[in-house]
DNA sequence: TTCATTTATGACCCACCGGTCATTTAAGGG
DNA sequence: CCCTTAAATGACCGGTGGGTCATAAATGAA
C-alpha cells in the first residue's frame, strides 16, 4: 500500500517555513526555493499542495488573520471603558509588527490578485463590527458619551490602531518606544470616547 | 558644439512618466520598459538620468514628500482647535490614497533599501513634529487641555491620521466615504485634544 | 558642410525564478 | 521480498526584466 502523509499537516509545516520566509526576505523577494530549504522539502513538493506562490501566499494570510480573530474573540466583552482601552493593548502585541510591514508587500497595487486585499479588508471590516458590538452597551451605560454612533466610532478607532501598529512598522522602533506612543494615543482616545477627562481614581 | 538638454528637466520628466505607471502597475510590476514608453523614450535613456530603478524610486519618493511638506507648511499656523482641525482636512486630499496604496510596496521587508524606509520616517518624523510646534501654542492658550505633551500629542495624531489613509487605500473606498470616515476620526480626535465635548456654538 | 561631442536608441545579454515532469524513493500490504 | 501506489525530488524549461553597449541621431560651432 502507498505511503500516506497527512496533507493538513504538510499545508501547516509550508506555511510555517513561507512566513519565516516572507517575513525574513518579504513576499516578492523570498523565492519558492527559500521556502522549500525552510521546510526541508524540494521546490516540487511545494506544488503537490499548492497551486502557486500565489496561492500559498493567500492561505498564509486566511491563516493568520483568523488566527487574530480567535485571539481577539476569546478576550471577555469588556463591562467599562478601562476594560475596553485594556483589551485594545492586549490584541496588540508587538510581534504583529513584522506581519503587519510583510503585508505592505501585497495590498499595493502591484499585486493583482484582489483577494488578498479582501482577507485582509475583511479581517478589518469584522475588527470594527466587533469594537461596535462593545461599543453599544458602553454607550448605554455612560461609560462612552451618548452623542456617539458606535459603527463610526468603532470604524474610527480601528483605523487609529492600525496607523499605530503600521507606524511602529515603518520606523522599526523598539517595544518600550512603542508601548509610550501606544498609551499616548490610547489616552488621547479614551478622552474622546468618554467625553472628558477621566475622573480622578 | 554638443547637443545639450536640461538634465534637471528631463529627469522630471522622467519621474512623472515613473509616477504613472507606478501608480497604475506598482514599483514591482512596472518595467522599465513602462516607464519609457510613458516618457516617450528608449529604455537605455533612463539609464542616462538614473542609476538604476531603486534610485529612481528613491528620487521620487523624495520629490513626493518634499511637495507634501511644502504644502503642508503653507498652511497658516492655527490659533484655535477648530482652525488645527480643519489644517488636518486640508493636509488629507483624497489624492493621497493612491500614492499611499503605493509605497506599500516598498515599505515591506522585499525592499531592501533602507533610505525608502528613512524618506517616509522622516516625513512622518517631520510632520510629529510640525504639528507638535503648532499644539504648544495651542495648549498654553488653554484650547487644547494642559496635561497633554505637545510632543506626545503629536506623535498620536499623526500615527491616526496615516492610519485613517492607510484604511482607505486598503478599502479603496469612495471619496463619501472617506469623508464620513474621516469626519467621524476627526471628532473623536478633536473631544480627546481638548479634554471634553465641544461647547455650544 | 563638416566635425566633435553629447544624447538617444533598442537589440542583446544574462541571471533569475516560477512552475513542470520524468524519475526516484518511501511505505506498507500480501 | 516484491509490487503497487503515493509522495518527493531536482534538473530543466521558458518567459521575463533589469541593465549594457555598439551604433545612430541630433546639435551647433567652425
Amino acid at each position: 500500500m502507498p505511503k500516506i502523509v497527512d496533507r493538513e499537516e504538510m499545508r501547516e509545516r509550508i506555511l510555517d517555513a513561507a512566513m519565516a520566509c516572507f517575513l525574513e526576505r518579504g513576499y516578492h523577494a523570498a523565492t519558492m526555493q527559500d521556502v522549500a530549504g525552510q521546510a526541508g522539502l524540494a521546490k516540487g513538493t511545494l506544488y503537490l499542495y499548492f497551486q502557486s506562490k500565489e496561492e500559498m501566499l493567500l492561505a498564509l494570510l486566511q491563516r493568520y488573520f483568523d488566527d487574530i480573530r480567535a485571539r481577539i474573540s476569546a478576550i471577555p466583552a469588556p463591562q467599562t471603558l478601562d476594560q475596553f482601552m485594556m483589551g485594545l493593548r492586549l490584541s496588540m502585541p508587538v510581534d504583529r509588527l513584522a506581519a503587519t510591514r510583510l503585508f505592505f508587500d501585497v495590498l499595493g497595487p502591484g499585486f493583482q490578485d484582489p483577494r488578498a486585499a479582501e482577507i485582509i479588508g475583511g479581517f478589518f471590516a469584522w475588527l470594527a463590527d466587533h469594537y461596535a458590538d462593545q461599543f453599544a452597551p458602553l454607550i448605554r451605560a455612560g461609560e462612552i458619551r451618548s452623542d456617539l454612533s458606535a459603527q463610526a466610532a468603532a470604524q474610527a478607532v480601528t483605523a487609529m490602531l492600525d496607523g499605530l501598529v503600521i507606524h511602529l512598522a515603518i520606523f522599526g522602533v523598539e517595544e518600550d518606544v512603542f508601548e509610550t506612543r501606544r498609551d499616548a494615543t490610547l489616552a488621547l482616545l479614551e478622552t474622546g470616547l468618554r467625553g472628558g477627562v477621566a475622573p480622578p481614581g
